[in-house]
DNA sequence: CGTAAATTTGCAACAATGTTGCAAAATAAA
DNA sequence: TTTATTTTGCAACATTGTTGCAAATTTACG
């Protein structure tokens, strides 16, 4: 994955793509995300990063990365929102998955399976479909 | 659908079938649930109803539904959870879905399209899935 | 590098959503 | 009809998400 240095300097690439300014906050969340190969919910950043940054900082740090195509949402059947980070197809305002997503009844981890492409769906007469969201639950690799 | 009288009996039953009272509250909620076709939220009910009943017993009403398999829950990318009728294939603790869900985009509504299955997914090696949930989105019949 | 402009952050205050305990009311059982 | 059981509504609280605004940070530019 590289040195602590690489990464933070692939972070700030990411985000003057995006014509964000580099600030800690950022960098620290983006770097979860990428430490953590599965979904992250709101409560995981105030846990794993110590409360080091406000509630409302990380509200609007993800509600900015969902806005340039960074970071996409995963569908639940809960009050949470899962969020992880896009591949390079996605760009801001387009975003579609072409993966599907996983849920592991044990561990609790949501993660993508990048290399499972969303399957094709026959809808019924007169719907126009935009977006397929697929969510599997069962256990995963590592639970089993 | 048979006249209000015919609902309200059809109900009764099914509370019966599920070891349930036959409440004022719990019937209300399922003709909610028959007369709109689609998936509906925790807010609708405060204002489908008119807020003729408490918040909590709505809550409890749901949870009390979902245990014993008349409701299920339909996943989405934000804080709202979604409910719907099942179908009689659902019994208490061991819901599945067989068909998928679309969301207009347009009107906003979710309803269950149970003519369409969930499609098979191969997943990736060491995953066992028990469950899989589909949702579409795009525009639905009504308003294209 | 240092300064001005633009952006981002943190706080306070608030709004919305969900939960729990308990007494009163409604329903079911006898 | 009476009693036992279940359900409801209220109050109080916990959690989650939002907004305005001043202070701090970052960027742009000489």
């Amino acid at each position: 994955m590289g040195t602590k240095q690489q990464i933070t300097e692939r972070i700030a690439s990411i985000l003057r793509e995006s014509k964000l300014s580099v600030t800690e906050t950022r960098t620290k969340i983006l770097e979860l995300f990428m430490k953590s190969n599965g979904a992250l919910e709101h409560s995981d950043f105030e846990k794993l990063a110590g409360q080091s940054f406000d509630r409302v900082t990380v509200y609007r740090t993800l509600q900015t990365f969902l806005d340039k195509g960074i970071i996409h949402k995963i569908p639940t059947t809960d009050t949470s929102v899962r969020y992880a980070l896009c591949k390079s197809e996605c760009s801001e305002h387009d975003h579609h998955d072409h993966h599907i997503h996983f849920k592991c009844e044990e561990c609790g981890n949501t993660i993508c399976l990048d290399e499972t492409d969303v399957p094709q769906i026959q809808l019924p007469k007169g719907y126009a479909a935009h977006n397929v969201e697929v969510v599997v639950s069962g256990v995963c690799k590592s639970c089993k």
